[in-house]
This record gives C-alpha cells, structure tokens and sequence, in this order.
DNA sequence: ATTTGACATTCCAGTTACGGGAATGATTAG
DNA sequence: CTAATCATTCCCGTAACTGGAATGTCAAAT
C-alpha cells in the first residue's frame, strides 16, 4: 500500500510517517518502481502503536524505546511498565505545575476589578518583588 | 548598570534578556563606551514583569500584551483580567488533556502484570484497534 | 607591566515534533 | 490529452530559549 492509505489507517500523516523514517523511528520501507514507498500491514501496525504511544504522551525517544518491547518478543513486561509508571509520574509533575500557575491565575483574577480604570492588580502583582 | 546585575535582579538569564531585546520584547538599552548594555531600574522592572508573567505560563505573545498594558498608564484593567481569565481556561484544557493521558495510562498499568515475561496489556493495548 | 579570571559582545547551531510549501515527477479519471 | 491527485525531496518556520565558539574588555593580583 501507498503512504496515504498507510496514513489512513494508522492515524499519522505522511508528512509524519516520512519524518519517522527519518529519525530512524520506523524502517525505510522498500520502494515500488515509481520510487514509492510501499506498505505492509506489519508497518502499519507499528505506526499505530507510535500513534496511540504519542497520544498517551511518550516522546519520540520513549516511542523508541516502546518500539524496540513492542518489536521484542523477549521483551519483560516488567520494563515496559516502568515507562508507564513514569510516564505517570511526569504527568502528574506537569499538572502539578499547570494547577499552581492556574491557582496563581485565579488569585490575580479575582483581585483585579476588571473595569475600565488603570488600576490593577494583577499589572501590580506580576511587577511585584517576589 | 550591567547585564548580569540586571538578570540577578529580574531573575532573567543574560542570555534570555539579549534574546527578548532581539525579539523586540525590551528596548535595546543604551551602549556604554565599551560597547556594554547599560540598564536602569525601569528596564529591570520590565524583565521582572516578564520573568513573572512566563511563570504564570504566558506565551511571549502574551508577555507582549501584557507588557504594554503594564507601560501603558491608561489600560484598562478589564483587559487584563481577559488575558488572565482566558489563560485561566487555557491551562485548565491543558490539564483536562494531561488527566486523560494520566487515566490511559493508570489503566494500561493497572493491566500489565510487570513481571519478567513478554505478555503484556499496555503493549497490545497500544498496538491495538482503536 | 602583565597575566589571570570574570565579565561582555556577536553569531551560529541545536532542541521537539512536526507542518507548510516549493519544485518536480507518476498515476489515474474524464 | 489534460487535469487532478498522488508521490518524491528539500528547505524553512515554529517556541523559547540554551550551549558554545570566537573575540574583546575590565579589575585585581603578581
């Protein structure tokens, strides 16, 4: 199958499925005599599994790895595991971080009139010292 | 005053305070005769408004805006308290997004036994339809 | 006077994960 | 036959910096 039917049914865009190929991320595929890039359903499948591992929030580099168990047949689940486990983690991390900035947010917000005047606190606080 | 003093004072790295002069994000401040960037006060003031509103997790964009309702003695608060409140929403889809990746995950952990076998749910689950 | 160290300058490259678009060639439908 | 749609490669742009190289300046110690 062509790039577009393989986009198709993996979920990534072609202009994704070649930078992939270039990173090294999935295979270079064999070529038909027009020079294009010609798939199977073993392709497919890993590009699906580098979609859904996207979507989750793994990077590329954590999609690597992901690809290397996914591919093994040797490979200890236990492994895979622990890059959910963290995974978790980061997340949880980053909204830690988002909701202390919203908390931030709303605090301003709500000691800030809001009407057509100059004063604000919000302008005040960000300028502050701390 | 120098460069460095003023990223010591604004909590802004030297690097990032050339590089928002360079995005026209503060005035290029005067050259003293060594060719050195001379700050005052006023512009630490600034690096500082700027240093707090990234925190806050304002786009440069954003930091613009806010900029120049912060030198601009006749804003308006209300259009401030926008900015904020819209941030507000921003941050709270961000989290909304992280919290399903989190649960995704959880799930998919909760299924892996994590032991020293190539059995695993979040590698099918990933590889999977859907 | 000189040398060392810590500062300053500019510029260029790399990061992440692609998307946009140009220039060109192949396939297919009407 | 031609127009539309696909394919190819290549390079630029994104956000918000950070690191590093090459070079110049300043202050203090020798």
């Amino acid at each position: 199958m062509n790039i577009s039917e393989a986009a198709r049914q993996s979920g990534l865009t072609t202009k994704t499925i070649r930078y992939y190929e270039s990173i090294g991320l999935i295979h270079p595929p064999k070529r038909g005599n027009n020079g294009y890039r010609d798939y199977h359903a073993k392709d497919v499948s890993l590009m699906r599994f580098l979609c859904h591992s996207r979507q989750v929030g793994f990077s590329l580099q954590e999609c690597k790895q992901l690809s290397e168990f996914y591919l093994n047949p040797e490979r200890q689940s236990v492994h895979v595991k622990s890059l959910v486990v963290e995974k978790v983690k980061d997340i949880e991390a980053k909204v830690a971080n988002l909701r202390a900035m919203q908390n931030t947010l709303l605090d301003l917000a709500d000691r800030c009139a809001g009407d057509e005047g100059p004063d604000c606190a919000i302008i005040e606080t960000l300028a502050g010292e701390s």
